[in-house]
DNA sequence: AATTCCTGTATTTTT
DNA sequence: TACAGGAATT
């Protein structure tokens, strides 16, 4: 026996968190304590040892990166081929709900082709809801309602089961569950999903097709959860139902919830046994990444919530130095203080030792800045993705209303890109043509050409425009797609409008990248289904690429990562914790504010830097920034502080002095 | 009727 | 800064 399948490389409780497979099992896994090693050795030794075949395991995780890591690891530990690999179910609860939705769609009245929309076309679409319904109010506007909407899927709310407790005057609540109602109409009307919807319309699915359920319920005898501690209320619903005999392993860790504006909810952890009563927990708090010294930093802050089962990380590892703190006069000072010790901490620029770690998008900016000009190279995560750049959203659209002619949505994004001199009052008689014929709005195109219902200019605009869709569409059915793009972007005068554009060469090499992963895969439902679910094209994600550049990140696209340097900055009150947090969401919010900077500092294995500003550039005035409250929550005697000792005096002293009253 | 130009306003986190 | 909505211009 190989040392591997005797595990004698895992400690005691990760040992029995691989092993334990007769029951329900929640394994608490603090941060850096080896947690994705345990799932993958668990769903190895299920494969070689447990008699399983690899069609019976179903593994979800929140993000694709999570996923895709583990499919790579655990091909990796067992030598899986690819086709073996292939009967896994490993991927994202949103990803593997499309999958059961695909195959049955026909049972809650879709057609198996359905487009999923991201919240940039859900948007739109509620957008142009309120504008045909007259829906007017200042509280509920689009966007507001484009939240609220996913959200109360998200907690499995159906229009009707909406009352008080969501809706803050009880006036709205016929308005607005009948907006919600039209909402879900169109969509069907559309054979469209949200992302909420899926995991919606699987449960609905299920609940109409008993036998379907029972299905998958016998099919999937193991069934592993990464990052429980984030499932919302329909994501815990799903697993629960699919895992009906307690044939579940669920990792998580209360300390690491930060997505309960998405509906986490901290109870799934904090009540596992209630709703498994035979449940074995196991706790993992050995860790490997951090010094004692962070550790024991990031605990003292931690401690502060009440809300949390309790845990302690211990290391056998080194102390190592104290946290450095540094007061910065303000955002360019800060981003000047991190670059000149990023140089310091990377000999032979490898610069992929050192992440940035913001609270907001905006802040990674000034970084970005300061790096351009010391030519330290670096990436950005969290920000802007891929597939949400207008030009390669504009793009897709082509492909999907070429691959789709009911997809009035891509209709809409593209029609008039690039100007066709058809603006709203042209869109007014295409809908209305449309509607009386009940088809597309391609469909209310071709009627409005044939008529001549515009004028001669726009009428041969648009005409070509549908001659264009219908002989791409034709083109699926031999070429390969990304010849079908390029058909389709240089015949629409697409590529010609980039190309006067700024930032012209950027958006040409995005396109250039797009085609790339469309010639790849050569699928184009695949393709558009992975779009629109993962953001990001393969290798654009991944790690390998961040070789010798400093990563900048939000806190919450750095969960599950870890670098020998992290630098936690703009550690300020109305950042971190975030305004809205402090505003709205009362000491729960402001808990979880804190377990975001708790996961920051968790993610460092070396060096720890906490940095904050005097003044800050907000609504682009400068404004006096307060200290964080939390960065008095760090044990003093884990803290080193920097810059000039008058600043630190009145940085976290100040915080401090008024705390006090 | 479409487009450009301008002004005011709002900025958390993401599958 | 970026973006939406409104007014002025083509």
């Amino acid at each position: 026996m190989t040392d591997f399948d005797s595990l004698t490389d895992l400690n005691p409780p990760q040992r029995l968190a691989v092993t334990a497979t007769d029951k329900a099992l929640m394994v608490l896994a603090g941060a850096g304590s080896g947690k994705t090693r345990v799932l993958t050795r668990r769903l190895a030794y299920l494969l070689r040892q447990g008699d399983t075949d690899p069609g019976e395991i179903l593994a979800v995780t929140f993000t694709n990166k999570a996923a895709l890591e583990m499919r790579e690891r655990v091909a990796d530990l067992l030598q899986l081929d690819e086709q073996t690999l292939r009967r896994l179910w490993i991927g994202t609860f949103h990803g593997m709900a499309a999958r059961m939705l695909r195959l049955h769609a026909d049972k809650i009245g879709f057609d198996p082709r359905f487009t999923i929309l991201d919240s940039g076309d859900q948007q739109r679409l509620i957008k142009r809801l309120t504008e045909e319904l007259d829906f007017v109010d200042a509280h509920w506007t689009y966007k507001r309602l484009a939240s609220s909407i996913g959200r109360w899927k998200d907690d499995g709310l159906q229009p009707e089961d909406l009352d008080e407790a969501q809706l803050r005057f009880r006036r709205d609540r016929d308005r607005v569950i009948h907006f919600y109602q039209a909402y879900q109409n169109e969509l069907q009307r559309l054979n469209a999903m949200d992302f909420g919807d899926l995991l919606f319309h699987c449960l609905k699915l299920w609940q109409r097709a008993p036998e379907i359920l029972a299905g998958y319920q016998n099919r999937f005898r193991h069934i592993l959860v990464d990052e429980y501690q984030d499932a919302n209320k329909v994501q815990y619903d799903w697993m629960r139902l699919l895992a009906s005999q307690g044939n579940l392993c669920v990792v998580g860790d209360d300390d690491q919830l930060i997505y309960s504006w998405r509906g986490a909810r901290l109870d799934n952890i904090l009540r596992f046994e209630d709703d498994f009563p035979d449940a074995r927990i196991v706790r993992l708090e050995q860790n490997y990444r951090s010094t004692g010294t962070i550790l024991r930093a990031a605990g003292g802050l931690i401690d502060r919530n009440a809300n949390r089962r309790g845990k302690t990380l211990w290391t056998e590892g080194a102390e190592g130095a104290p946290l450095e703190c540094y007061v910065a006069e303000n955002g360019e000072d800060e981003a000047g203080f991190v670059t000149r010790e990023i140089l310091k901490q990377c000999a032979n620029r490898e610069f992929h030792r050192a992440a940035v770690l913001v609270r907001t998008s905006s802040q990674t900016r000034l970084f970005e800045q300061a790096f351009g000009e010391q030519g330290i190279p670096y990436r950005v995560s969290g920000g802007l993705r891929f597939m949400d750049r207008a030009e390669i959203k504009d793009a897709i659209c082509y492909l999907r209303l070429a691959h789709s002619a009911r997809d009035d949505l891509a209709f809409e994004r593209i029609i008039n890109q690039p100007s066709r001199k058809l603006g709203p009052k042209a869109l007014e008689r295409i809908t209305a043509a449309a509607r009386e014929r009940e088809g597309s709005m391609l469909d209310g195109a071709r009627a409005v050409v044939a008529e001549g219902a515009l004028g001669p200019a726009a009428t041969g605009k648009l005409r070509a425009f549908v001659e264009l869709v219908e002989s791409a569409h034709e083109m699926l059915d031999h070429a390969a797609p990304a010849r079908v793009l390029d058909k389709l972007l240089e015949e629409s005068g697409y590529m010609e409008m980039v190309a006067g554009e700024e930032r012209a060469e950027d958006k040409q090499e995005n396109l250039r990248e797009l085609r790339y992963f469309l010639s790849q895969l050569d699928d184009l439902e695949s393709f558009l289904e992975r779009a629109v679910l993962e953001a990001e094209p393969p290798g654009m994600a991944g790690e390998e690429d961040a070789l010798g550049r400093v990563v900048i990140s939000t806190l919450h696209a750095a969960k599950g990562l870890e670098f020998p340097v992290v630098f936690l900055v703009g550690l300020e009150e109305g950042l971190l914790p975030h305004r809205m947090a402090v505003e709205e969401g009362g000491s729960l919010a402001v808990e979880e504010e804190r377990r975001l900077m708790y996961v920051g500092m968790t993610r460092a294995r070396e060096a720890l830097y906490l940095t904050h500003a005097r003044s800050r550039r907000l609504f682009y005035n400068l404004e006096p920034a307060i200290p964080s409250r939390f960065l008095a929550e760090v044990p003093s005697d884990t803290l080193h502080a920097r810059g000039s000792r008058m600043s630190v005096a009145r940085g976290v002293g100040a915080f401090r002095a008024r705390r006090r009253f």
